[in-house]
DNA sequence: TCAATACTAAAGCAAATGCTTGACTATAGA
DNA sequence: TCTATAGTCAAGCATTTGCTTTAGTATTGA
């Protein structure tokens, strides 16, 4: 995934409001007045909000009449998930050779070994 | 996770800058000015990226002499990664779910729909 | 046909963001 | 001690964000 995408991505997803939506899409396709029911806040800012969910590339919507129906486009959130995945493996890599480090010494009580993992 | 603590963890990850401090990071600690070094922007902003990674609890740092380490705290990135395997896990059931109904009505066409017909 | 519905576009606004520069403090090392 | 280093604080500034309100357009159903 791009590194601007990336960014179009992760500011999509560091509002409440637009996490709840994705949430509630993950449920299945919605329109704009059904994704707005939980909030207090105009239409027209919902609109918004939905536009930028579109242009970070988390959904897809599609006009049918007056009605704009929105869905979740999974394969942009799982992307996201890599990302985490990837440093994930990288860091963890890491701690596994600085925990093999720590158990050669491991008499020393003063040096708290790193968190645990599954 | 905390909802405010989500915001502030996919806003810090919404900054390429950042993001390229925590791969950096997931090699190891490093001081303020070492986390500089790939960008070409003032140590004061560098400073401030630090400032709003640990308040996001992204990273924690420690001041030993006049050199400030910055380190991974990794259990707030396997938090936000376990936001999407939570929603990804809702979605998929419900991918399963329809591709059953899509099965059982190629079985049983009583209800054509406009498209693709088997 | 005609009113209600479902958006949408535009303008405006307060607050937040991502920098900058300049002045400052604390520490390390020659 | 004296200076270079590492970082910090504060102010300022252009841009972006997350709304609002107002004024539309297109579509639907009675």
């Amino acid at each position: 995934m791009l590194q601007q995408s990336l960014d179009q991505v992760f500011h999509a997803l560091s509002d409440g409001t637009r996490r709840a939506m994705i949430e509630r899409l993950a449920a299945g396709p919605a329109s704009v007045t059904e994704l707005s029911t939980p909030f207090s806040m105009s239409l027209s800012a919902i609109g918004q909000h939905v536009q930028l969910l579109e242009a970070s590339g988390l959904v897809t919507t599609q006009k049918k009449g007056r009605v704009r129906m929105v869905e979740l486009k999974t394969e942009t959130l799982i992307g996201a998930e890599l990302w985490f995945e990837v440093h994930r493996a990288r860091w963890e890599r890491r701690l596994d050779r600085l925990g093999c480090l720590l158990e050669e010494e491991a008499a020393n009580p003063e040096t708290p070994k790193p968190g645990k993992r599954p």
